[in-house]
DNA sequence: AGTTGACTTCGAGCGCGCTCGAAGTCGCAG
DNA sequence: CTGCGACTTCGAGCGCGCTCGAAGTCAACT
């Protein structure tokens, strides 16, 4: 309904990135500001921004760090060494590693805690799973 | 260090209770006055909080109800229907079913981004490994 | 040519879950 | 009886991760 069909080969707007990623506009901008973007997303002659499939899969990247609860400033160090470029595998390696500990570390707490929780979901079923018995 | 040993039969100050369950007072005292203690625990007769068996059993389910997600607002409804007594198992029951389903899906969630990560470490591991190599 | 609506930057505001500090009271060891 | 440290209430402040709104520019359909 927008345009007829040409799209200038794998370039999207801010807005069509918002809805594909599932995050909103103000976000994208954010966390461009914010310097979690490796590059920049280019801009039109107007100023407006175009993300490439490149910029794409890094979001995605971000995505799945923030959904696993890496902090903005740690994304942001974790981009910084990317932009940096080459020389720095070491170190992108050893954040990502040290990352991959915590969630795994979180994961065992949460699986534990939830056994306990499920304990108590058992009591409350079993208690209602017999309702009228008094003798 | 402190007394000599009488202790007043399970009966916890407040600093007591932050450390062994590795709390600050202040987030106690928070919870307490957010309607997340089903009973507030007693008093001495100049008015300082005694923590007895059950308010600490009932904190550590506060606790892991709060690790594994469910927000503090939900916590303070769970406890209101525990306060309530009898007659709202029902609905206790559906509230931790809820959340358990809730904290499943996000497991779900964040060990689909791990392995995704993973993926990321193991390119960098495999690059890393073999560092001087161009033929 | 005009209208609509998506885009731009900027700064303020918000919801959450505490954290902190002030000011005052009290328990208890020396 | 004098300290001193742990307790009390209260309200303000904070770190995080966005979210929201204002004010203006621009694209492109009719």
């Amino acid at each position: 309904m927008t345009s007829t069909e040409e799209r200038p080969a794998a370039s999207l707007t801010i807005a069509e990135v918002a809805q594909r990623l599932g995050l909103s506009t103000h976000a994208l901008r954010y966390y461009e500001t914010e310097g979690l973007l490796v590059g920049a997303p280019s801009r039109t002659t107007t100023g407006r921004r175009r993300y490439g499939e490149d910029d794409l899969r890094w979001i995605v990247m971000v995505q799945r760090l923030r959904a696993t609860g890496m902090p903005v400033r740690e994304i942001r160090e974790y981009a910084e060494l990317v932009r940096a470029g080459a020389g720095t595998e070491r170190q992108r390696l050893a954040v990502l590693t040290a990352h991959r500990k915590r969630v795994l570390a979180q994961l065992d707490e949460v699986t534990a805690h939830l056994g306990a929780i499920t304990a108590k979901i058992d009591g409350y079923a079993a208690q209602l799973g017999a309702p009228e018995r008094p003798r």
